[in-house]
DNA sequence: GTAGCGGGTGACGCTGCGTCAACCGCAAGG
DNA sequence: CCTTGCGGTTGACGCAGCGTCACCCGCTAC
């Protein structure tokens, strides 16, 4: 006779007894019969053949509401197998650019790691302030150097954390592609503003910060920094710092 | 003052109210207080801050509890997106591998609904006739597209049932291992020769037959077909078809 | 009589919130 | 003074697909 019973179809297709019952209860698979001793389950050959057929498309991850539609012949099977690729593809997507992100976090971390506090404003010393001063003006330069010249050891620490979240933020949101003006970006952008702010005399105006953008691009100190974030921050972040002097200060 | 209320926290990060809540009541990121109006929420600087990196490193994909216990300082952030790297390595590949599948059924059920018999031989039209004459002899090709020009439209449904009877046979055979010279596989060869043989003018030689083999690895028509039940599948068949050509003919 | 097998039916748990529902405090307008 | 509306509050259910108890029943073998 061809008729299975719980024990039985879970030996012969793998799935568990917890499952059978669970499709039996959402309406997928119900037995042909639960006439057997204390109320059992029996199933016969058309219900084995849809179990396959559910398991087949189960493998190939599809919904079970959505095979039920394709077993009740209310879906077309392939159609629904296209939709199901695009889904696929787009995870797919989705995932690599996380990895990539995730990837890029890491090897900041590691940057980062390597990047001791005390070593983050040895670089400003007097020739750079020279050059810097020629090319942007004297006020702008004399006060964001004064400014970190006049930090006390503590802030010397716990400034350059606030820097490095801010800017490890940030290239994350570059990497995922988010342009220089978005609201995320420049919420970021915001915090440094007032970090910025925090430290120099008295509030930068957009023109003074406009300034700190251009000061981060062109001294090398400031640069070879940012890069080690992914070629191009440093850029990247001064069109940031651009876009935010030109709309919010 | 730099406290904000749910509102508030809400326009700066994106985060929805409910989010925030759900946050408090996980433990991930209590209010400095709720003392305001009707028990309302208060976060300060550092809710603002510990919200911030808790978005960032949800954006990476960690998982709340992960992320609780990173900034709980019990799991090393680098080990943990190291770790998290790694799953999602896993992730992707599991993904890609669904999607093969998914792709390769797809093709199967496009090959089936394009098998509907009077699809079957639309290719073989002139100019490829041309260019297979040149390449396996004229005698050959004129038999094989004129036994098939000839066809009823009653053979032309039967005849595509039988060669998917056997060419499905035969890709389960592939599957299993099966050397093309089996006798299993042999078997159904001969079954392929007795049906070419019914719809060639006369008992095709060892020569044509291998010539029918050349034709299916070589025209696309053929050959998309038949890779459709495995990459690689035509190139069996046609070595499955050598072999008993020159074993049996 | 009892132990054991093979079943049965609830019901909770997991993840990360979305989405009601029902209520409260406060300010402005009629 | 009452209403309206905003902005909040605390539950509680729902989502996918079962795993995992907890507790019960019927039949068979010893």
């Amino acid at each position: 006779m061809d008729t299975w019973t719980t024990a039985e179809l879970v030996r012969l297709t793998g799935v568990t007894a917890r499952t059978l019952r669970h499709y039996d209860a959402i309406g997928l698979l119900a037995p042909a019969d639960t006439g057997g001793p204390g109320g059992q389950r029996r199933y016969r050959r058309p219900q084995l053949l849809r179990l396959q057929q559910i398991l087949l498309l189960k493998r190939l991850g599809l919904r079970l509401d959505v095979i039920a539609d394709i077993l009740a012949g209310g879906l077309d099977e392939l159609a629904a197998l296209r939709r199901h690729a695009a889904d696929l593809a787009r995870e797919q997507d989705r995932i690599a650019r996380l990895a990539a992100t995730v990837d890029a976090t890491i090897r900041q971390l590691e940057g980062a790691r390597a990047m001791a506090p005390e070593t983050w404003f040895d670089g400003l010393d007097d020739p750079h302030r020279d050059d810097a001063r020629r090319r942007w003006g004297r006020a702008v330069v004399e006060r964001a150097y004064q400014a970190m010249q006049d930090m006390t050891p503590e802030q010397r620490r716990a400034v350059p954390a606030e820097f490095d979240r801010i800017a490890t933020a940030l290239a994350a949101l570059r990497a995922e592609g988010r342009d220089p003006g978005d609201p995320a970006v420049q919420t970021l952008v915001a915090d440094h503003y007032a970090l910025v702010a925090r430290h120099w005399d008295s509030e930068p105006g957009a023109a003074a910060y406009r300034g700190l953008g251009a000061l981060y691009t062109d001294d090398p100190r400031f640069r070879d920094q940012y890069e080690q974030r992914g070629a191009g921050f440093t850029a990247y972040l001064r069109a940031a710092m651009d876009a935010y002097a030109d709309t919010r200060i």
